[in-house]
DNA sequence: ACAATAGTGTCTGTTAGACAGTATCGC
DNA sequence: GCGATACTGTCTAACAGACACTATTGT
């Protein structure tokens, strides 16, 4: 075949899968839909859908999560322009799945996008969707998953979702996308300890991020809170890479090994 | 439209691009070739071609690395299983680039693909391919680009690439990959220098990487050198990841501000 | 001897991690 | 007062960066 053949190629059909994130009570969720359709009907699944033919790929991941979640996209730095401010979710490209069989009816190519929001009300089930939910991540991957697993390859890229935004808090300020517009410290630490599933030490961690210059911006504020003293209110600063980052304890203990840096399986 | 009706989806090319990183003359060089058709005749371009119907795409990104440069790829650790050791260059998924019109012909997808390689004689022209060059990237991508630029989006994919190359080999062992077999500290030391384009401490950089276990591994042969002490022989060690990391000068001066994290102007 | 590269030791400033101690709320 | 959370200060071990010094080659 020739290069750039206009004519001879094999056809594809592209779609866009969303890793979904959100902290809720103390701990990592992602959100699922449920699907209607075979195949996989009934099994949940990442939000996601065909891309259109005349649409950008990052603007139909941001038209599913709107569709689904009513999320207005706020996407990273180097991404896209199209975005008003308001309540948005921060949005970046994931990974692209395209396994010749990971779905069985034709051969689909899957650009999978994560989305990290701040906890929301709870999800109305948008276009073509029967039910919402947000799931622990701990259920859905740890050993104790006692589902009967995501459709698709959607573990797989549930897990490279969810190993980015827990790499990328430490050298980025991306955890402020997980908490409501103003914030404490407290709040903040909570958001890491969720992701990473860590405890993390309060003392350190508060002379931690306001001696980062950048990362908070205090408000002047302070939030009643029931018992204990009232803490300073924050919004995220302008910083958007940490240096020095934050880090994540047990950072593979003694130096080295063999930690995956990608350890998605697609092909 | 319903979501994954097999029979009413846009159809997509999709292609894999590849970024081919070495380093010649102490200096970062990708791979390019010349177009031979239109669109962009006569352009250089990264190498890359339609994935096949029945083909995973990192299969396909080695397929067209072994095509163009007789390399055989070494696949990142989560993302596939099929290469036998030998001569091996480091491949890993970069990013997907999607926008409507970054074709002008019709509709394309591309998959990007990064390879690390080390020093080859020089490429020889494979399929369906005029000539093959390297190029340094300082011409490629800076100030000083004096060519008239790259076919398609691929100077912004080699930036990514680029700036993925740069910032892996900081808290990864990824820089062996451009190294041969065996190697000096004061290779590797040139293969951070080169990539960074910055100059570095041989003393510090030598007690950190021979300080980091599992980084290198003396083989227990020395070189002659033209004018200099023998240096120690290495090869790689397992560790993949490196903690604590090699620093990066310059490293955003004061610690935060705005630096990109994906740089990229996809959709 | 001299240039050149390899490799070691030493000092200093910064910072992560541990944790004592103080501040300010609700009860 | 007591528990709880917010915040500040202090100590120590580890490490990056700077750089003096020694080692071993070719010319």
């Amino acid at each position: 075949m020739s290069r750039y053949d206009p004519t001879a190629f094999p056809p594809f059909a592209v779609t866009v899968d969303l890793v979904v994130l959100t902290v809720r009570d103390n701990s990592l969720c992602a959100l699922l839909v449920r699907r209607a359709e075979e195949p996989f009907q009934g099994f949940w699944a990442l939000p996601g859908g065909f891309v259109r033919a005349d649409e950008g790929l990052i603007e139909a991941a941001a038209r599913k999560l709107y569709e689904e979640t009513f999320l207005r996209a706020q996407a990273a730095p180097g991404q896209e322009p199209d975005q008003r401010p308001g309540t948005g979710a921060h949005l970046e490209q994931l990974r692209t799945y395209g396994k010749p069989l990971r779905d069985p009816r034709m051969r689909v190519v899957s650009v999978a996008y994560l989305a990290l929001a701040p906890d929301l009300p709870t999800p109305r089930p948008g276009l073509d969707v029967n039910s919402v939910r947000w799931a622990p991540v701990e259920e859905l991957l740890g050993e104790k998953k006692g589902d009967q697993g995501l459709a698709f390859d959607h573990e797989q890229i549930l897990a490279d979702g969810v190993e980015r935004a827990r790499s990328k808090i430490e050298y980025s300020a991306l955890a402020t996308a997980f908490c409501p517009e103003e914030f404490t410290v407290g709040e903040l630490r909570r958001i890491y300890e969720a992701v990473w599933g860590t405890p993390l030490d309060p003392r350190n961690f508060h002379r931690k991020v306001t001696g980062t210059p950048g990362f908070l911006l205090p408000t002047g504020g302070t939030t009643t809170r029931q018992g204990g003293r009232p803490a300073q209110l924050f919004r995220a600063g302008g910083a958007t890479v940490l240096n020095p980052p934050m880090l994540r304890p047990d950072n593979s203990g003694s130096g080295n090994g063999s930690a995956a840096s990608g350890s998605g399986n697609a092909s």
